[in-house]
DNA sequence: CTGAAAGCGCTTACAG
DNA sequence: CTGAAAGCGCTTACAG
């Protein structure tokens, strides 16, 4: 494997000048960086990354932790997040989290040993009391609803106000006895306890009573737990006439898990989610949803990310929350 | 930063030592190694790993090169091979390509991923033409229809007698009218002209004739391919009973094409599409399909990859094939 | 516009 | 069981 001194031996220059030609330095001569790279050509060499990485310090990449790489959810984000990256000159490498604390933490710690520029952590598993545990020099910046008022950027879906927003459509749509299903951290600040926050009070501003037997919790935010919900709430003979779900994917579920019992959306039960995924598009009905803006979401990060990679980030680090809008489709015509 | 001479001197040992310890060599006496250990916590020290790399000349790392990573079939055959490789004590890396011929290949001799120790690469873009560009020394499993007889590790799917069972399957259903939605290389190797070939072959078997009429192609295999792919064939009259798809998302946009034309499934025209994703489980009606056995083709890449790394890798390169299985849902009922 | 020298932080033979 | 020395392949001031 040729290096950059044989290049450089090759093309009669000496191995700075390869430098300057490899990192399109101003400085060399129109006919010098010709002859290198006619070199560079003949000898097959490539760049060692390493090499570069451990001189350089620094990697032009940036690090993606998510709790799964197979949801769609996290799929389409990082789809977003690899684009605007790849637009500033940066890499993304996607590690996994598997939503446990330690793993997050340890997400951020080893981006210092990984030698990420910076690194984007999907917050789960975290929870207020680790607030102090943000306070590092690694640049991050945190999405999630699991920590607000750390010091680091922070960008936080409109959880809230979209399941007001998703929970009033239902009730502008007819229906009074509106179920939500829900992840079980109900007690800590969580998407759960914020989207349930706006639930609760779409039906308060509605004059419409809350009933505990109409939330139904489930342990995992997939589509068996959405589908095993719908049947619980089904089968406990709530007579819902409307449910609100934690996000998209679990909404698919309890479309399948009524489906199960011979429920039809939305002519018996009118849905709603959250997320905009795109499955939501195409299912059969297609699903109502609040669209949090993900594009946002990824510019943003990716933009407070590289804020802080530049000189002097001296600005103090806050929480933001994006906008959202409610895609109206046809499980809650 | 602390480093590991820091930590050293700290301990009062040699660096060489520290390494010893870091990398749980043998040869450290127990009152040793935790007098390192203890002197590594109170410094906060981090091994480099851009050092490590240059010095050992490898990584632990290995790249999965995909066209997409929003991609339901990758992400979730990306989720496997994670798996395995951390069984193996690998990391991976996801590299996006966007399915194009170029990006390929230069994920092959790009630089950046030449920080891996070998390369996974799902080939979309690439032809047979290309077979001898796959000839270097990047140890590499290639995946995909698109190169077969390269000299390289190759894993394809079991197209032909996949979509062969598939469409013997609407057959035995009582389906006679049978169109298929496929991509449009119908006229190269690739996916598309595979799984056309055991759908072709299936029907000369029953004596039912070919028509052309009853081919729909979309560019993009995608829900909305298949959306649009549906929506032709029925405004054309085609008057079809089932439809094999060539995938599960091309399957779902399909179901919803239908939808949209007041067809419904398995009632009116009965559906069946190919890779058993998580998410044909949960439509309504769920999806029929072919399971080409995800996990032994993450569990083989990774392997093959793994005895490439080892020392004398000297057998010859071969393609290998997956076994299939028929799954049975509400969509061809 | 180009070069000689130093050094990033590790691990690897080679000794003892 | 432990150490001293060399060097992996680059880039970065500093000169000229």
């Amino acid at each position: 494997m040729p290096t950059l001194h044989d290049v450089a031996k090759a093309a009669g220059v000496s191995p700075m000048t390869v430098s300057n030609v490899l990192n399109q330095h101003p400085h060399v001569r129109a006919e010098t960086r010709e002859r290198v790279l006619r070199a560079i050509d003949e000898l097959g060499y490539r760049v060692n990354v390493a090499a570069r990485n451990l001189r350089a310090g620094r990697t032009n990449t940036i690090g993606f932790a998510v709790p799964e790489v197979e949801s769609p959810y996290f799929g389409q984000l990082a789809s977003r997040i690899i684009a605007r990256a790849h637009d500033a000159g940066y890499r993304v490498a996607i590690e996994r989290t598997g939503a446990d604390r330690d793993n997050e933490l340890s997400a951020i710690t080893s981006s210092r040993t990984r030698m990420y520029d910076g690194l984007i952590l999907e917050a789960v598993g975290l929870g207020s009391a680790d607030r102090d545990l943000l306070h590092t020099d690694v640049p991050m910046v945190v999405l999630g609803e699991s920590v607000f008022g750390a010091p680091v950027d922070h960008i936080a879906l409109p959880n809230e106000e979209g399941t007001h927003a998703a929970t009033l459509h239902l009730i502008d749509r007819g229906c009074r006895r509106i179920a939500m299903v829900l992840g079980d951290e109900l007690h800590r600040l969580s998407v759960t306890s914020l989207r349930h926050a706006g639930y609760s009070r779409a039906l308060a501003e509605r004059g419409i009573a809350t009933d505990p037997s109409l939330l139904a919790v489930t342990h995992e935010l997939t589509a068996e737990g959405g589908r095993l919900a719908a049947h619980r709430l089904v089968d406990a003979g709530a007579e819902v006439d409307g449910i609100v779900c934690i996000t998209d994917t679990v909404a698919l579920g309890v479309i399948r898990g009524l489906a199960d019992r011979g429920l039809t959306v939305p002519g018996d039960v009118r849905v709603i989610g959250f997320d905009d995924l795109l499955e939501g598009r195409y299912s059969v009905p297609s699903l109502s949803t609040i669209d949090p803006d993900g594009d946002t979401v990824a510019q943003l990060a990716v933009d407070l990310l590289l804020k802080r990679l530049a000189p002097d980030p001296h600005w103090e680090p806050r929480d933001h929350v994006t906008s959202f809008r409610l895609v109206e489709r046809e499980s809650t015509a």
